[in-house]
DNA sequence: TCCATTCTCTGACTCTAGTCAGAGAATCGC
DNA sequence: GCGATTCTCTGACTAGAGTCAGAGAATGGA
């Protein structure tokens, strides 16, 4: 990492999110506190949980009760309890407040075009275009890699989510039930690890390595959101596996797949696997990969 | 402007702007309140006028100096009164002032690290390579163009800037003097205009028109700060010139220039202008260019 | 069933940002 | 020289953001 790039993220930082951050502010609250404008866009037309919202902006729980009832009185939100769970509160969007939400939609756009009317246009495509490169980059940036027990909610949720793309794309369907069965404990330390992949504390990928002894190590559970597909999440993954699995003594990694996850084959090729023979009769399975962790193949 | 892209720049204001701005509001503030930390930062290593400061930042002059204040009582800053104007005061780091400036520095540099660590040297390269883009693109998108009097002090500033740039890069040296003189009376209404460009209120370009009757309109005085350029703000300047001219009936558009000035003859080919014969003796002019203005030739 | 936990809300704060009016000193233009 | 203007500072505010402690209701697990 350069000291001009350095240089230019923080003159980015300073400069382009200071004074857009500010005009947007501005037009955002023209006549309401910043933080109900922020909430009210918040809740979004479809509703929102109390508690996501807080901790989607970063509020104190008075503070947000606060901010809700300022909108309850003005008629632009109600605040129900949830059917499932009586302490969960849900907030919604009255008709009054979707059409004030609509109002600082407009405002947005209004900032927007304010932007992009003294450019010529091909100066606008190239700012558009940087644009979305600097949020999809950034975005990716935020992504955060940590180990997490199989049993819990998020873990589950994406171990479910894997399934159900495998059942979803595979010509056969897939049955979690027919092929090799994993015992979550094997995916705990000190046997193995699961990491996830979360995108503002949202899980968004999952991946997982099992150890066996001096065998190759075994990486399972390659998943990755649809929604954060193209931002190099997949290739972390791996990577950190690997390196888990390195620190620990393995040597060679494997993996097999099935033919549909054409992306996950490309990955599993570009990050320096070769194709091998069948190891095992996962009768799900249609590529056997490996490769040496201990450098003696390239590691691209 | 289509509405992909004001929808594209308006994510971008919302998810950028917000979550990298707070970000590095928190990390430049850690122990400081914001406004004073802000304050500190832009007084800069060299000190600064008051005044200044206050325009740069958006300050009540009451906010300002109580701000100031703070800033003084912790050792940071000293504020002594101008030799020149009493009224206006300059701010000056102290030695620890500069101390804690660096340390803010030091601050956004490792927030910068912090969004370029998990990235891929290739996602870096571009992440790097798009925000330079934002940034000079916004910047352009911040020039105001509109007419001054040629006595006022910006105008003074830009056509001074412009005689001295011709001065250095012409191979005989320019002088005022030597050539066709223009009185600034020409260039007010309903004569002519001087355009000024300008980036957050300071002079960063110029460009004049003179009306002749029926005959052809005659730009003169087209420049901009080595600062601006690359921004389009040339182009931009010649365009709202030509176009106060055939909205007050010229037809044709005619200028010279010397040959020193490469990127401003290429602004003229590719705006349009071909090169005729000399139309009139200035000795300081190399080439002589014209551009019909009524939409008989294209206009690029 | 009971106790710990979770979620939300209220009250009582602190701090920062920002506004407005007015006063005093320096300077400018006539 | 004198009045208008400019620049800065102080005092007296308001409002919004945010924190902390504690209470009450709902829930989950032993």
């Amino acid at each position: 990492m350069d000291d001009a790039s350095v240089q230019q993220v923080r003159r980015f930082n300073r400069s382009v999110t200071q004074r857009v951050g500010a005009l947007d502010d501005r037009y955002l609250a023209r006549d309401r506190p910043l933080g109900e404008a922020r909430l009210l866009w918040e809740i979004g037309p479809g509703g929102c949980e109390v508690r996501a919202l807080r901790t989607r902006l970063g509020l104190d729980s008075g503070h947000a009760s606060r901010l809700l009832r300022a909108l309850e009185r003005d008629g632009l939100v109600e605040v129900v309890a949830g059917a499932r769970d009586g302490r969960v509160r849900t907030a919604r969007l009255t008709t009054a407040g979707r059409a004030e939400r609509a109002l600082l939609d407009e405002r947005s756009d209004e900032l927007a075009r304010a932007f992009l009317a003294p450019l010529s246009a091909r100066q606008r495509e190239r700012l558009v275009g940087a644009m979305g490169e600097v949020e999809r980059l950034l975005t990716a940036a935020l992504v955060e890699l940590g180990p997490a027990d199989p049993a819990e909610p998020d873990a589950r949720f994406c171990i479910r989510s894997y399934f159900d793309e495998l059942d979803r794309r595979s010509e056969s369907g897939f049955d979690p039930a027919a092929g090799i069965q994993l015992d979550p404990r094997e995916l705990r330390p000190p046997a193995g690890v699961l990491l996830l992949a979360r995108l503002r504390a949202e899980p968004i990928g999952c991946g997982a390595v099992r150890l066996h002894g001096d065998g190759p190590a075994e990486i399972r559970r390659m998943w990755v959101a649809e929604a954060a597909r193209g931002l190099g999440v997949g290739r972390r993954l791996l990577g950190e596996l690997e390196a888990w699995a390195v620190a620990r003594g393995a040597r060679v990694a494997r993996l097999e797949t099935n033919r549909a996850l054409a992306e996950a084959i490309s990955l599993y090729r570009s990050s320096g696997y070769r194709e091998v023979a069948a190891f095992n009769d996962e009768p799900f399975a249609d590529h056997w990969f490996e490769k040496r962790l201990d450098g003696t193949d390239a590691r691209r």
